[in-house]
RNA sequence: GUCCCAGUAGCUCAGCUGGAUAGAGCAAUGCCCUUCUAAGGCAUCGGUCGGGGGUUCGAAUCUCUCCUGGGACACCA
C-alpha cells in the first residue's frame, strides 16, 4: 500500500478512536505550502455531521498527530484545516522503500480482466489522424491497468466487414472486370498472386469514396458488393482475404511505430459469424421488430426522459449495420473471455451509438449484471483551422505522414554528432514522444489542435523536454559510474530542491490511481512533467558530482536514479521510449 | 426539436467527488553558461473562472436559468 494511503488509513482509525465515524480521510497536497506540505480538511465535514466546532475536532486530531514521528509542524489554521509536513527521517525511509521496490508506493486495483477496444482501423483505408487518439489513449490505459495489476486484452477490432471494403472491391472490379473473383458462377481456382498492393489500396479507397458520394448509382453498386461479401460469395471471400493480408501488414507496421500493441487481431468479420445466432436469440426474446423494410430493436424505456432511437439490426438490403456487429462482438467476447469489463475507446461523437449497443446488450441480457460495458470517449483532433480532420472523403493526412513530419521536425534539433543509422532511430523516438505526449497531456475529452511545430518544440510541456531531461539523468549516472562513484541509498536531504523531488515521488501512487479512475492520462502526463521539472530545478542549482560531502553526493545520485527509473516507468506507460542521447 | 460536450491569463490548456491566496506551458520583459546535454534554470507581467439567481460557514467546482461555440440524432463506420 502506498505511503499516502497508509497514512490515510491510520488517520481514519485515529478519528474513529476519537469517537467520530468517517469512511475516508483524505491527505492532500497543500495549496498553502507556507503552512505545511499536506492538508487534512475532514474536520469541517465531521463538524457538520456532529454539529460541533470544527476547530475542536481538528485540535483533538492534531494532538494525536503531534505524537506521530512521521509528521512535523502540525498546525491548525482557518476554519479547521490541519496542516502537516513530513519528517526527514520518514521521507528518507519512503524513498529507500521505493528504491527497493516501486510497488511499495503503488496501490493495486482489485483483480479483474478487461477487454480494451481501441483499434478500429479500417482495412480498406489508410490509418489517419482519427486513429491516433484511440491508439495512444487506449494503449496507455492498457499499460496503466497492467501496472496496477489488472489483466487486459486489447482487441484491434478491425473494420473489415463494412461498406469501405465493398467500395474497394467495386472499384477493383471496375478496373479489372476480368478478374475471376467477381464472377459468382466461377468455379475454378483463383490466381495465386495478389491483385492489390498497399499502394493501390491507399489510392483506391479515397477515389471510390468520392465516386460513391457523387453518384447514387455507384453507391448502390457498392451496397450490393458489400452485401455479396457479407453473404459469403466465394470469389469475394478469397479477394477479401488477399486485401486483408496486405492491409493488416501495413496497419501493424504503423501501430508498431506508435508502440501500440494488440493481443487480439480480430475484426468485425469475426463477430459477424455470430450474427445469425444473435438474431435468433433476440427473436426468442421478442425484441426484434420490422420497420421500413429493416429490422430493429426498440430501446426506449418508459423511464427515459428523452428519446432513444432504436438499434438497427438488419438493414433493408439484408446487411448488418455496425451496431449489429458491435453487439455480436459483445456476444463473442463474453463467450470467449468472460471479461469483468469491456472498455471502448472512440471519438465522443459515437456516444449515442454505444449507448444504443450497451442498452441492447443489457436489455437482451447478452451481458450479465456484473459485466461492465464502458464507453471511454475522447475529443476530436482538429486541424490548424480548428475543424476536425475529415475522414470520409479520404482527403486527409495519413497517420504515417503525420508521424514522419514529427520525426523530421525533431531530427533537426538532435545533437550534430549523432550520425546515421542511430540518428534515424533517435529521431523516430523523439518524434513519437512529441506526438504521444501532446495527445495525452490534454484531458481525454478535450478537443485539441494538432500543431506539429508546437509539439516538437523543445521548450515547455512536450515529449522532447521530458526525454531530454531524462537523458541528462542517464548521462549523469553514466559519468558517475565512469568516475567510480558509487551510491546505494538516500541518507540525507540536502535542501529544498531534493526535498521537493521526494515529495513529488511520494505522489506517484495517487497520480497513477487518479489517472486510472478517470481513464484519462492527463493527470499522469502532468505528473511526469512536475517530477521532471522539480528534478531540473535541483539539477541546475546543485553540482552533484562535485559535491564534497560524500554522503550527500551518494544520496543525490541515488535520488537521481530513483527519478530516472520512475520516469522511465511512466514514459513506458504512456508508450514513449527514451533514447540514451538526443 | 431532443440529447451530449465545452466556455478559466493575450494564446493553448489543467483544476470541477465544494475548502484557505485559482495553477501550468507558450508568448512578453529582465537575469544566470570557464559548470554533470543552457534542448536548462530563476524572476516579473498577466484573471469580472461566459452572464445571472440558488444551496453552503465556504462555489471555478453542486443546482436552476440564459447566452455563445462544437457535436450526435437508424439503412456510413
Amino acid at each position: 500500500m502506498s505511503f499516502i494511503k497508509t497514512i490515510e488509513k491510520d488517520l481514519k482509525e485515529l478519528v474513529n478512536k476519537l469517537g467520530y465515524q468517517i469512511d475516508n480521510i483524505t491527505l492532500s497536497t497543500s495549496n498553502r505550502p507556507d503552512l505545511g506540505e499536506y492538508q487534512i480538511n475532514d474536520a469541517m465535514n465531521l463538524a457538520k455531521i456532529y454539529k460541533t466546532n470544527p476547530r475542536e475536532i481538528a485540535t483533538k486530531l492534531a494532538e494525536k498527530l503531534q505524537e506521530d514521528k512521521r509528521f512535523i509542524n502540525v498546525n491548525i489554521a482557518g476554519a479547521g484545516f490541519i496542516n502537516i509536513s513530513l519528517s526527514d527521517d520518514y521521507l528518507i525511509s519512503c524513498m529507500n522503500k521505493m528504491m527497493e521496490d516501486v510497488y511499495n508506493n503503488i496501490d493495486l486495483q482489485n483483480k479483474k480482466t478487461i477487454i480494451l477496444d481501441y483499434g478500429g482501423a479500417n482495412v480498406a483505408k489508410a490509418l489517419h489522424v482519427g486513429h491516433l487518439r484511440s491508439a495512444n489513449i487506449g494503449e496507455a490505459l492498457k499499460r496503466l491497468a497492467n501496472t496496477l495489476g489488472v489483466k487486459t486484452y486489447a482487441d484491434a477490432h478491425l473494420g473489415d466487414w463494412g461498406r469501405p471494403i465493398g467500395l474497394v472491391m467495386l472499384e477493383l472490379e471496375k478496373r479489372n472486370p476480368n478478374l475471376p473473383y467477381f464472377d459468382p458462377n466461377y468455379e475454378g481456382d483463383y490466381p495465386k498472386d495478389n491483385p492489390v498492393s498497399n499502394a493501390t489500396l491507399m489510392e483506391i479507397y479515397p477515389l471510390a469514396s468520392t465516386k460513391a458520394k457523387e453518384s447514387e448509382e455507384y453507391m448502390e453498386e457498392a451496397r450490393d458488393m458489400t452485401a455479396r461479401l457479407q453473404n459469403g460469395e466465394r470469389g469475394l471471400m478469397v479477394l477479401w482475404q488477399k486485401i486483408m493480408e496486405v492491409s493488416k501488414t501495413d496497419i501493424k507496421r504503423i501501430y508498431d511505430r506508435l508502440n501500440t500493441t494488440f493481443e487480439i487481431w480480430n475484426g468485425e468479420s469475426d463477430s459477424a459469424i455470430y450474427i445469425p445466432e444473435l438474431i435468433t436469440y433476440l427473436e426468442s426474446k421478442n425484441l426484434v421488430k420490422d420497420s421500413e423494410g429493416a429490422r430493429i430493436v426498440e430501446l426506449q424505456e418508459s423511464t427515459d426522459d428523452h428519446e432513444i432511437p432504436p438499434l438497427l439490426l438488419v438493414k433493408s438490403n439484408k446487411t448488418a449495420s455496425y451496431q449489429t456487429t458491435d453487439l455480436a462482438c459483445i456476444w463473442e467476447r463474453v463467450n470467449k473471455y468472460n471479461p469483468n469489463e469491456i472498455w471502448y475507446l472512440a471519438d465522443a461523437r459515437q456516444s449515442l451509438h454505444f449507448e444504443q449497443v450497451f442498452r441492447a446488450a443489457q436489455k437482451a441480457k447478452i451481458v450479465n449484471e456484473n459485466t461492465k460495458l464502458e464507453f471511454i470517449p475522447f475529443g476530436t483532433v482538429n486541424g490548424l483551422d480548428g475543424k476536425p480532420f475529415k475522414t470520409r472523403d479520404g482527403d486527409v493526412m495519413s497517420l504515417e505522414n503525420l508521424l514522419d513530419l514529427a520525426k523530421m521536425e525533431c531530427e533537426k534539433k538532435l545533437l550534430p554528432n549523432i550520425t546515421e543509422p542511430e540518428r534515424d532511430k533517435i529521431a523516430e523516438m523523439v518524434g513519437i514522444s512529441a506526438v504521444k505526449y501532446a495527445d495525452l497531456i490534454p484531458h481525454r475529452l478535450t478537443d485539441y489542435i494538432f500543431d506539429i511545430t508546437k509539439f516538437s518544440d523543445l521548450d515547455g510541456k512536450t515529449g522532447p523536454y521530458l526525454l531530454y531531461s531524462t537523458i541528462r539523468m542517464k548521462s549523469l549516472l553514466k559519468k558517475a559510474k565512469e568516475a567510480n562513484i558509487s551510491y546505494q541509498s538516500i541518507d540525507v536531504i540536502g535542501n529544498n530542491f531534493d526535498r521537493d523531488i521526494m515529495l513529488n515521488l511520494i505522489n506517484l501512487a495517487g497520480s497513477l490511481t487518479k489517472s486510472y479512475e478517470s481513464r484519462s492520462l492527463n493527470e499522469l502526463a502532468d505528473y511526469i512533467y512536475k517530477l521532471t521539472s522539480s528534478y531540473n530545478k535541483f539539477y541546475s542549482d546543485n553540482r552533484i558530482l562535485d559535491e564534497e560531502n560524500i554522503t550527500l553526493r551518494s544520496s543525490w545520485l541515488a535520488l537521481t536514479n530513483l527519478v530516472l527509473n520512475t520516469n522511465l516507468m511512466l514514459l513506458n506507460i504512456l508508450g514513449i521510449n527514451c533514447p540514451d542521447k538526443m
